[in-house]
DNA sequence: TAAACGCGGAGTCATATAGTCTGCGTTACC
DNA sequence: GGTAACGCAGACTATATGACTCCGCGTTTA
């Protein structure tokens, strides 16, 4: 078939992370190390969401990405889109219009509406995109915290404060050393 | 979203003539021509309708492909599928077992059942496959046969007939002057 | 003032799409 | 029985896109 990119997976996942942070901004560079994936990668993602009014970033040292509305109030379709924007599933080329026996000038009643099999690949994309659109962030929190125990989420809280403490030079002896 | 090949909206195109030919083969060469789009891209995609059961061809001078079935059983899914293969709308990376607090040892509950986000995206495309599914050859036809004069169906005989006479030594004299 | 942030652009590498260009074996017809 | 129209298969190319990396700038906070 086709096929949805990576980046829209990083997406989601990130957006999960977001979504049970409480507010709290987090940046691109934590999210990228929590999930092993590319910092570099998802660096370039989070301007796509953020014009697309999914996420607010806040620049400077605290700084890092929240979410711009409730969980309940993102949909997959939202997120999908504002990372592969608006590419149709299919791209039909008018061969309608091209038949031979019409020579140079193609009669009205061939180019006239849409062509029939454009319409149905319209209404396949439709029926994706409303499933799409049918699942939110919430929906995906909800499923994740069926899943995950308590602790974790304690786990991953003194994760993220042990990063942000091996930052400041006073507590972690972590000065990263070079490859 | 994700794309749909024109390989694709070649083959619709060709099947919807095949189906209006009642059973006499048409040659991939012709069906080029009559459409306007190229021979040598379009040979390679017959053998894939071919192999999937949706045409069946003859050899030999007046060879060519028929359908190998009626059009109403011929849905545009399998069309999609024979032409695409089986790639999938969503390819899973399993980021959620990839959890930096997880270490290398990532816990059951990870990575049990399918991923949440996973589960959304098949079921997306589920939708659109069902809608795929949906639509034959047959209601494409009609839907085209709502739209096209009678004559024209006269006139694309006239351009078969005689682009197959003007092969023959003996009638039309176009030996093809060579560019 | 340095380090942690978000931004933005340029560049790399691999894969896939959309084509082309051969050649080979088969078949019908004169 | 040869030639031309067929299907069939493989090698080749060019362009685009996806998945990254690298670099540098402006902002903010401790």
């Amino acid at each position: 078939m086709a096929h949805l990119t990576v980046s829209v997976e990083y997406a989601i996942h990130c957006l999960l992370w977001l979504a049970g942070s409480a507010g709290a901004p987090l940046s691109s560079r934590d999210l990228a190390e929590l999930q092993g994936i590319s910092q570099s990668f998802l660096a370039k993602i989070f301007p796509k969401l953020e014009k697309a009014g999914i996420v607010v970033g806040s620049e400077g040292v605290r700084g890092g990405y929240r979410l711009a509305r409730a969980p309940a109030e993102i949909s997959v379709l939202q997120i999908v889109d504002a990372i592969e924007g608006d590419k149709p599933l299919f791209d039909c080329q008018e061969i309608r219009d091209r038949c031979a026996v019409f020579g140079d000038a193609p009669p009205v009643w061939a180019t006239a509406g849409v062509c029939a099999i454009h319409a149905v690949m319209l209404k396949a994309e439709q029926a994706m995109r409303d499933e799409l659109a049918a699942h939110t962030l919430a929906d995906l929190a909800v499923t994740f915290a069926g899943k995950a125990p308590p602790e974790f989420i304690l786990q991953v809280q003194d994760w993220m404060t042990e990063r942000a403490g091996a930052r400041k030079p006073g507590r972690q002896s972590k000065p990263e050393p070079p490859s």
